[in-house]
DNA sequence: TAGCGTATTGAACATGCGTTCAGGCTCTCC
DNA sequence: GGAGAGCCTGAACGCATGTTCAATACGCTA
């Protein structure tokens, strides 16, 4: 087996990946395909091309694998959120994956974002923390609606967005949109999903009848005392 | 160790339930919390007080206690949106597990929606239909905003709402409160993630001006021919 | 009471897993 | 040229897993 190294003479142009990165980059597809419990060591080194030993000698354990690649995939996500940033504010987390050209961030990021991963919190944390700037900004340049909870928007949008993301494969069955698609940007089908979204964010669902409904429920709530702590949902549900 | 016969006199206030829907209900407990991977027949069998081999016995497999366990989550579901429409129809999909009284139904179907199962996915497409029908229900009664894609916008809403269920992690994380709280209900904290949602809901989040800009970009797109394809996200993106 | 079928056990099996380790290979530097 | 360091292999180990199976206990029917 060809030995990969980076000292080479670079006269190579097929893989001139380091074995540590073939592994790491092979591991992430493999997360991202078979999910956590569908990867093994083994897997992972037949595809790299190279030992089951030599995944643990570079990672540690399986766990360190896991570690490293969400690591690898929050930073490039992070890179491209950077770069996106730099050439201008987004008003929307829908294109979150459309800048970063790793194949399988947005499938991988999908299986990660329902367990437990330190990484992954932190991406999310920073993701909603650039959002609530956008919409502030957004706020500020009259394209976005202020909200009495700028933080609570921002984190409902960017975990809707996100959780959609989780399930692409139901949006994939029922829409034809594949979210994961790495060529996003440039995907047509994507349309299926985005113009109701855009619909939803754009006008909202309720009536104006309803709305205000709402909203004399709620305040008619806050005025009886929090500790009847009557839902929203109590104002729809006055027929049962 | 005790039979639990069904057959039993019924003296026993304890636990009458077969030793079947023992391991059936600890499954799912299991499932919900340690995941797929985390849940082995030897673990269910002593959370259940049976022998591993009971559990093979009874349900052929593990992959056949996992199907066994998603019918039951899904009927159990089915169920209570049945008396839940029995009663008057809802205007919301948030309310999913409201009337739900299993406990780990929220949580089990949080990890589901992730993985491939035919069973969830019909679920899923029930809970879209249902969706799609009361949505139509509240634009006849003025309620709710017609929509130029009635069973898209459905799709999106349902998903949106399932995918917080199963980033449910991130919300209780970010804004207290627990989506798979069995007392859903009656749940204060829910407050924290209703509220914004209801606003986004209520009215959107773009401004008129945002809005005719992009429905603007948006027939002009149309009408320069699919070719192009270019996104609506276009539109936000033109400083870049 | 005898017989039968179901419920249940606990020991066994094969398998696949993560991980370890001794050793070979290939560079680099003295 | 020789020594050393790092990369890498492949066989091995111990372990947990899903599953099988012979044997036992129980409850019902005749």
């Amino acid at each position: 087996m060809r030995s990969g190294s980076p000292s080479g003479s670079g006269s190579s142009p097929i893989d001139d990946r380091t074995a540590k990165a073939r592994i790491r980059d092979t591991a992430i597809e493999c997360f991202a395909e078979c999910g956590v419990a569908g990867t093994t060591a083994r897997k992972v080194a037949d595809m790299a091309g190279v030992s089951p030993g030599l995944v643990i000698h570079h990672f540690g354990s399986m766990e360190g694998l896991r570690a490293a690649c969400d690591e690898h995939v929050a930073d490039a996500i992070r890179r491209a959120k950077a770069g996106a940033m730099a050439s201008g504010p987004e008003l929307d987390v829908f294109g979150l994956m459309r800048d970063t050209d790793i194949g399988f961030t947005g499938s991988y990021l999908a299986r990660m974002l329902s367990d437990d991963s330190p990484a992954v919190e932190n991406l999310v944390d920073d993701l909603i923390a650039d959002a609530e700037l956008y919409f502030e900004q957004g706020v500020e340049s009259g394209m976005l609606r202020p909200s009495d909870d700028p933080r609570g928007r921002a984190v409902v949008l960017v975990l809707w967005s996100l959780g959609g993301l989780v399930l692409h494969r139901h949006f994939k069955r029922l829409l034809g949109a594949d979210l994961t698609d790495p060529d996003l940007a440039t995907n047509p089908s994507l349309m299926a999903y985005m113009a109701p979204a855009y619909e939803i964010l754009g006008s909202g669902i309720f009536t104006e009848a309803l709305a205000s409904r709402l909203r004399s429920a709620a305040t008619e709530a806050k005025e009886t005392g929090p500790e009847r702590a009557p839902s929203t949902q109590s104002a729809q549900k006055e027929t049962r």
